[in-house]
DNA sequence: TCTAATTGCTATAGTAACTGTAGGGGCAAG
DNA sequence: CTTGCCCCTACAGTTACTATAGCAATTAGA
């Protein structure tokens, strides 16, 4: 039974220690033990959680559905249906999430293509961009560009 | 030259209200002339500029980008390769999201499929979650899924 | 003309899901 | 012993808004 620091569990579960320290505060992990000196200790379980959480994060599913899918597995006698439940409305999301992202895919590569030198004055891009009812229409029927997540900066 | 309330510029350009002023205070947008009671005045052309705002904003462009982007437009002597620039980048972004979005659709199909009723401890959706290294691996190569933005809550 | 409903104003706080910073203590190697 | 990294707490900041409180102005109807 191998004990493990925080930064340990860190770079096994692929989870940052401050991460690790949030999800503590919010609940989604127990408090762990401590040593003497107030450290944190770890164990291989909890590398297990971290690495659940983690995945089901990155999946696009939101805290509070990781947190209903741990309390799921707490409680090993409840059906199948609420996972299910949660699963299909996640991949509704990302449905449409695609959907959108193609459609934006699509405007981008057009407007690059547009845009060969030249000054602004001359660029299609910025007009494309003023120029809403246009941009779509054609290609997409119009289809309602809804607002997307916005990117984490680079 | 038709004057326009703050309410009727929302309904006109698609941006609320709310978010029309927060653009005032981020300096998205000029301060508009009042009336003497204090009430926000705006004409057409601030219904362009928020449609321009709106649309890029729509294509997932960060606010400080189509800030970048106004000011370019400002300035229309400058050349047309940071408008590309700026296009270029938020189509690599897009695609990142696209096959991120893509492997995750295939992943959330094949835990649904697997889940057929049952209890959670007999559901491979959860056994899914919690296996990060098989998931992807042989139908994407291993392809590493990196944090999705969060998804606006429902 | 009076009134009620709608719209407008400011200021402040809240949201998700973290990330960053300040200011300190602990621990192993050379 | 000191150098350097790891750990601690607490709090502020991030993005792009949204919500709330509490009040003033405008507008439509009786």
């Amino acid at each position: 039974m191998a004990y493990l620091s925080i930064g340990q569990l860190a770079r096994r579960s692929g989870v940052k220690v401050t991460t690790i320290r949030y999800y503590e505060t919010i609940g989604l992990l127990e408090e762990p033990e401590r040593t003497e000196s107030g450290q944190r200790i770890f164990t291989d379980s909890d590398v297990q959680r971290l690495s659940f959480i983690r995945h089901t994060r990155d999946l696009g599913f939101p805290v509070e559905d990781v947190r209903a899918l741990i309390s799921l597995q707490a409680d090993a006698e409840k059906d199948c249906a609420s996972v299910d439940r949660i699963a299909r409305h996640q991949l509704g999301a990302v449905r449409r999430r695609l959907t959108k992202l193609e459609a934006l895919e699509a405007e981008l590569k057009r407007m690059i293509a547009a845009c060969e030198g030249g000054t602004v004055a001359s660029c299609s891009v910025l007009a494309a961009l003023g120029d809403h009812d246009d941009c779509l229409v054609g290609e997409h029927e119009g289809a309602e560009l809804l607002a997307v997540p916005p990117s984490k900066r680079s």
